[in-house]
DNA sequence: GCCGTTTTCGGCCCGACTGTTTTCAGTCG
C-alpha cells in the first residue's frame, strides 16, 4: 500500500468528519496522524508498530492497517455516504467551516454552492441561530468569487507585492519597525497570503494610512491590532498587518512567521517550562510576562540556537539544529558562478557584472553567456567567445583583488549533442551545460542529452536541472535520482538556481544530492546586476533543504574552486 | 482521536475579529 494514499485517506477522513461538525481535536488528530506518516521517512512496511509513531493510536492505525490490508476504509467509506460530496469545496468559502456547514446541511439541506446561494437568496439562512442577514451577503460575495481566486501564489510573484508593500511602510512615519512574516518570509515557493508585522504606538494612524496608500480590493477586516486587506494586483492577494507595540515586536513576529507546527513545538516546550508563549510575550511561571529585544534573544531563553525563519517547520528542528551545528548564510557565500552580460542577453557589461560581484565582498565569480544555439539570446559564437575572454583578462588585470572567470552557458541540442566542440570548451575556464528547448522529449531523450553533457569531461555544471518555473510549468522532467547519480559519480556539480522563479533543483532533490554527496552551487542566473541579489533567497533555500556548507560550491575560497575546476585539465 | 514520571480523564496552542448576540460561538491564522 501506497503511503501518499494512506495519508489522503486520513486527510479525507478528516476533512468529511470536520463537515460533519465533530470534534475539532477529533478532527486534527486525524490531521495529526496523516502529518506523523508524513514526517517518517520510512515505507509503511518498514514501519514495525505503526502506533509507535507519536499521534497514532488505535482509532487510526485501524484505518492505516485496513487500508494496507483490503486497500479501503470502511470508515471512509461512512462517512462519504453520509457526507454530501458538495459541501466540501464550500470549506474554501471565508467565514464557512466545518460547524456552520454542518447545520446549513441539517437545517435546510444545503450540500452544493447551488443550494447554498439558493438559501441565501430565499433569505433561509438569517433564520437559523447564530446566522444573520450580513452573513447572506457574505456568502453570496464569496460565492461570486469561488474558483475565481488562485489558492497560492509563488514566490516571484509575490516577491514583487512585498517590495511594494515595504516601500509604503517605509513612508509612515510612526512606524518604528516592521518585517514580512509568514510562509513568505520562511521562502516557501508558494503561499497564499503575505503576513506582517508592524511595530508602532500609533496603531490608528498606521490602520488609516495602509488603507489610503495601498490599492485596495476589500477590507476584510480593520481592528485595533489587525488590518486584513485584499490587494487589488494582478492576482488579488491577501495581506495581513499586525500592530504591535515595540516590546511585543519579537514575538509577534515569531509568533506569525510560523510555522503552525513549528509554533506548536515551541508552545509545547515552553508548557515543559511551566511558560507560556503568545504573540505578546512569553508568561512566566510566576505570572509575569517576558517580552525580548530580538527573535535571537527569544529561542536563547528556551536555550534554543537561533533558528532561521526557513527551517521553521516541522518542530523537528529544534533538536536538528543543535545537532548540526549551523546552517549556509549568505555570508559564508564568496562567489556566483552563473551570470549574463551585454554579450548575449543580459542588461550589463563583463566589467559592470564583474564590478558589483567585486562590491558584494566576493572573491570570485565566472561570466556564463549563453551559446550560439540561443539565437533568441544572442548567444555566443566560438569567435565571440574568444573577444569576450580578452575582457575578462583586462578586467582581472586591472581588479586584482577578484578573480573573473571566463565562462559559458552552454545549450544541450534536442539532438543530445553540445552546442560546442571540445575544442573551444577546453579553452574555457567552467562550462555550465543546460537545457532551453524541446521540452516536451520524451525522459529517455532528455536523459540521454543531460548523460551526454554529464559525461564530457569539460563540463563542470548542469544549471538549472529540472527547467521548471515555479507554478507555472513543470520542466523537462528529467529522472532526477538518476541524474545525481551520475554527478556523483563523474564528479560534476548541479545547480541551485536561485531565482526566485526557478529554485531549482527543489528542495526534495537537494537533500538526494547530498546523500550522494554531489556538490552544489547556488546561483543567481543574473541578467542583470539587480539579479545578483537573489543570491540571498537562494542561500535561504539552501537551509531549507539543510545543506552542507562544505558542499556548497559558492563558500568555497578561489583556491579550492580553481583546484576544482582545473582537475579536468 | 491521542496522550500521560504530577494524569486513564480532561486536556489538546493561543488570541483576535466578526457577526451574532446580550456574553459568545465560529473561524482563522
Amino acid at each position: 500500500m501506497n503511503k501518499k494514499i494512506v495519508i489522503k485517506t486520513l486527510e479525507k477522513i478528516a476533512l468529511l468528519l470536520e463537515l460533519q461538525g465533530e470534534n475539532p481535536f477529533k478532527v486534527s488528530a486525524f490531521r495529526k496522524a496523516a502529518n506523523a506518516l508524513e514526517l517518517d521517512e520510512r515505507s509503511l512496511n518498514e514501519i514495525e508498530d505503526i502506533t509507535a509513531l507519536k499521534g497514532i493510536g488505535k482509532g487510526t492505525a485501524t484505518v492505516i492497517y485496513e487500508l494496507m490490508e483490503t486497500g479501503q476504509s470502511t470508515q471512509l467509506k461512512e462517512l462519504e455516504e453520509v457526507v454530501p460530496k458538495g459541501l466540501i469545496p464550500l470549506l474554501k468559502l471565508p467565514g464557512l467551516g466545518g460547524k456552520k456547514l454542518a447545520k446549513l446541511y441539517s437545517e435546510l439541506g444545503v450540500d452544493s454552492a447551488e443550494s447554498l446561494r439558493a438559501a441565501c437568496v430565499a433569505q433561509q439562512i438569517r433564520q437559523l441561530a447564530g446566522f444573520g442577514p450580513k452573513s447572506e451577503e457574505k456568502i453570496l460575495k464569496e460565492l461570486d468569487q469561488l474558483g475565481e481566486r488562485s489558492e497560492r501564489l509563488p514566490i516571484w510573484y509575490l516577491q514583487q507585492i512585498v517590495n511594494e508593500i515595504n516601500r509604503v511602510l517605509r513612508s509612515i512615519s510612526v512606524i518604528q519597525k516592521f518585517s514580512v512574516a509568514g510562509s513568505f518570509r520562511r521562502v516557501s515557493e508558494m503561499s497564499k497570503d503575505i503576513d506582517f508585522i508592524v511595530a508602532t504606538e500609533e496603531p490608528e494612524q498606521v490602520k488609516d494610512q495602509l488603507l489610503k496608500q495601498l490599492t485596495i480590493k476589500e477590507v476584510v477586516a480593520a481592528g485595533e491590532t489587525k488590518v486584513s486587506i485584499v490587494l487589488d494586483a494582478e492576482d488579488v492577494v491577501n495581506v495581513d498587518f499586525r500592530l504591535v507595540t515595540m516590546n511585543e515586536y519579537a514575538t509577534a513576529l515569531h509568533h506569525f512567521t510560523g510555522s503552525k507546527d513549528h509554533n506548536v513545538r515551541m508552545r509545547q516546550l515552553a508548557k515543559e517550562q511551566g511558560k507560556k508563549i503568545s504573540e505578546y510575550g512569553v508568561e512566566q511561571p510566576d505570572g509575569t510576562i517576558m517580552t525580548f529585544d530580538t527573535e535571537e534573544d527569544f529561542f536563547a531563553h528556551f536555550g534554543l540556537p537561533y533558528i532561521p525563519p526557513t527551517v521553521r517547520e516541522s518542530g523537528k528542528e529544534l533538536e536538528r539544529l543543535k545537532e548540526l551545528g549551523g546552517l549556509v548564510t549568505l555570508e559564508q557565500i564568496v562567489s556566483d558562478l552563473h551570470m549574463h552580460t551585454t554579450w548575449s542577453d543580459g542588461a550589463h557589461t563583463v566589467k559592470e557584472m564583474g564590478q558589483a560581484l567585486f562590491e558584494r565582498g566576493y572573491t570570485h565569480g565566472v561570466i556564463t553567456d549563453h551559446s550560439q544555439y540561443l539565437k533568441v539570446a544572442n548567444g555566443l559564437t566560438p569567435e565571440r567567445l574568444q573577444k569576450q575572454r580578452l575582457e575578462i583578462y583586462d578586467f582581472n588585470e586591472a581588479n586584482p583583488d577578484f578573480r573573473l572567470f571566463a565562462g559559458t552557458e552552454m545549450d544541450i541540442l534536442p539532438n543530445a549533442t553540445l552546442d560546442f566542440d571540445d575544442d573551444v570548451l577546453k579553452e574555457l575556464d567552467f562550462v555550465i551545460a543546460s537545457i532551453h528547448s524541446s521540452f516536451s522529449q520524451p525522459q529517455e531523450k532528455i536523459m540521454e542529452r543531460l548523460f551526454t553533457a554529464i559525461q564530457n569531461p569539460y563540463v563542470h555544471m548542469i544549471a538549472h536541472p529540472t527547467g521548471r518555473i515555479i507554478g507555472q510549468r513543470e520542466g523537462y522532467n528529467p529522472d532526477v535520482p538518476q541524474l545525481i547519480q551520475w554527478a556523483a559519480e563523474y564528479g560534476k556539480i548541479l545547480e541551485l538556481n536561485a531565482s526566485p522563479f526557478r529554485l531549482d533543483l527543489c528542495i526534495e532533490h537537494l537533500m538526494m544530492a547530498m546523500e550522494y554527496n554531489v556538490p552544489i552551487a547556488i546561483n543567481t542566473d543574473a541578467h542583470a546586476i539587480e539579479q545578483l541579489d537573489v543570491m540571498e533567497i537562494g542561500a535561504k533555500y539552501a537551509q531549507k533543504a539543510w545543506l552542507k556548507k562544505e558542499l556548497v560550491v559558492n563558500t568555497w575560497s578561489l583556491e579550492q574552486f580553481e583546484t576544482f575546476i582545473r582537475k579536468n585539465k
